[in-house]
DNA sequence: GCGTGAATTGTTAGCGCTCACAATGACCTC
DNA sequence: GAGGTCATTGTGAGCGCTAACAATTCACGC
């Protein structure tokens, strides 16, 4: 149990203790086969004894492998971001790998490439970088890097590998759902421009709209707070009698506004209006009323995004750029359904 | 530009081409003030040319420093946590640290034993737990790591350093704010008993109810999930009539959850009753109605936790074991104040 | 011209580990 | 019992870097 504070021990220490050279040492952790199961005891209680650990760096110098992955993330604190960054670091982990992340306020080329720089000055081996700005994507392809990177959310129109949420297919799933209901037209409230997510969820709400035969009404835009969802609802009650009945928001938050503002205005939902949103934070289950939305497995982009990294640091290179596509699942609840108000049992 | 893609240069192969010694090379790398300055230009070009970047593992073996940090965390897609390990990398990377993160479900001392080791075998200088769980600190309090540890979030009882938000001063403020309002009692659902955060705030009610002589009323406890809150709600609306019109809810989520019950049970917020919550998450303005709350600097969290475990990691020991305590503030919103309805204007 | 000290650069020795290979010994075969 | 095989262990080199020290150069004053 004791050991010198001053410097921890070595390899050559436990061997000294154990009786044996630092090789075996060596074997004994590295689970090598051709060891005495007398000789690994001997080491191992040595190990015990003195609280010898590896020495990483030692390690990482001749092995030519930190086993550590980057993640770069923007919004870290929102829910999307957070659940991935979550995901990623609980599949890293176990694969062996260790993940460092920087987080950034806002993704300019400057910032992406400061984080490159950082992460690779502590020695990843590959980086995941959370991409949703498409002018992020783009600085991220123009940047020169000595590992592999992985984009999540950056959709698949670029040419780095990635890793997305098929954003199409959920904002289908929520319009769809919408039209089925009986809505003649869908109203929607997009993200910024800039986020490919945001193209993505308008395109799928316009492509729904299309092959029903209905012409898309105006669409609104927000920056995924509240506070612009409150701001765009105050507008769409503008619209009331105008033909608005339904309404896709492209996520909960905005939504969250966006009831607030009808509230305000005398609009009841879901009678007067319908809401759906998109992301399914843990909230909204309890928003007024409880918020039909489109639930992304952030697990499944975790460890595939870990899976691709990792494919592509081995060299087990797949074929062309790789894009993997995971499916989003509708969640219905109140705000999209008339027949039930808001007064009903939560689901449990 | 142009550099092998089999083995990336080394500092020996830059000082080849600069025509120096590697030493040189480190030099100029290492800002060494005494280097000539045509000398210095020839090396910075070599490097550019080759596209050179230090080995971070021979230099962390050498220097014994890996300048890597690591972070502990559970829950970390909620509001807080998040925040503060956002804040804990950003305040990490302005001193030159890589942050690595493990990120748990949940904290028990296996896990949390697990988890340092992995960042042991990683190579931190030191760890900052986000424990907010009594429990896990006792258990970090009792495990052998060979580095300094700092925690957050678990009050200042215990044998480790730690920061703090004063919890029990938000409840103060929270509590006095709504007996400052006219209402006779306030009641309080609070947060798991095994949390220090969860305690601090009960107490911080108690304590100020005491204070203005009132017995303080029966205490619900929930999980601060919105549904636990939206329990307690319905059991809140069975003691109206009886003395309620004041309840102070450890966390803003599970004020949602009460917001919903007491909504679907016909009691108007804040007219009826009125709610405080806890932690200002983004959603809280936008609650109906928005939510009184108090809100954490979590940014000060970071910077404070990183300055003290950076103290400690080079020695630099205050004495004995220092406490941080950060203080937090009141936001003041609809769900308090009985004249201002729903109806108002949103603050921008 | 030459000594002197400061500025600049080079040389050498590890940091603690893994890899390649060498050495040892036990066991078997003919 | 010589020779071969296999399992087990040891030896030496070197990963790429920094620290300590040695060597060289330069400026300057006498």
């Amino acid at each position: 149990m004791a050991q010198s504070q001053l410097r921890p021990p070595t390899m050559a220490d436990v061997a000294r203790l154990a009786g044996v050279s630092h090789q075996t040492v060596s074997r004994v952790l590295g689970d090598h086969p051709n060891v005495r199961d007398e000789t690994r005891a001997k080491v191992l209680h040595a190990i015990e004894e003195m609280g010898y650990r590896r020495n990483s760096s030692a390690r990482a110098l001749v092995t030519r492998r930190t086993r550590t992955l980057g993640v770069v993330a923007s919004d870290a604190t929102l829910y999307g971001p957070a659940s991935t960054l979550f995901a990623l670091e609980e599949a890293a982990r176990a694969e062996g790998y260790l993940v460092s992340t920087v987080s950034l306020r806002k993704l300019t080329v400057e910032k992406l490439a400061e984080a490159l720089d950082h992460l690779s000055e502590g020695g990843v081996e590959g980086v995941v970088a959370i991409a949703p700005q498409r002018s992020a994507v783009e600085a991220l392809a123009g940047l020169r890097h000595p590992f592999p990177v992985v984009t999540v959310g950056s959709g698949p129109g670029v040419g780095i590998p990635s890793v997305n949420v098929d954003q199409h297919l959920g904002a289908r799933l929520a319009t769809r759902h919408l039209l089925a209901a009986g809505h003649r037209t869908v109203w929607h409230l997009a993200g910024p421009e800039d986020w490919q997510e945001a193209a993505d969820r308008a395109a799928g709400w316009r492509t729904t709209l299309e092959a029903a035969g209905v012409e898309p009404p105006l669409i609104l835009r927000g920056d995924w707070s509240p506070l612009s969802g409150y701001r765009a609802g105050q507008e769409l009650a503008g619209w009331l009698g105008r033909g608005l009945t339904a309404v896709f928001v492209a996520n909960d938050q905005m939504a969250l506004g966006v009831l607030r503002a009808l509230r305000e205005a005398g609009v009841r939902t879901p009678q007067d209006v319908a809401v759906a949103g998109f992301d399914d934070i843990p909230e909204s289950e309890f928003f007024a009323p409880p918020l039909t939305t489109v639930r992304q497995d952030f697990a499944a982009v975790g460890k595939r995004s870990i899976a691709l990294l990792l494919d592509l640091i081995e060299g087990r290179e797949p074929s062309g750029v790789p894009r993997i596509a995971i499916e989003p699942q509708l969640v219905v609840r109140a705000s999209t359904f008339p027949y039930t108000s808001d007064q009903g049992a939560p689901p449990v």
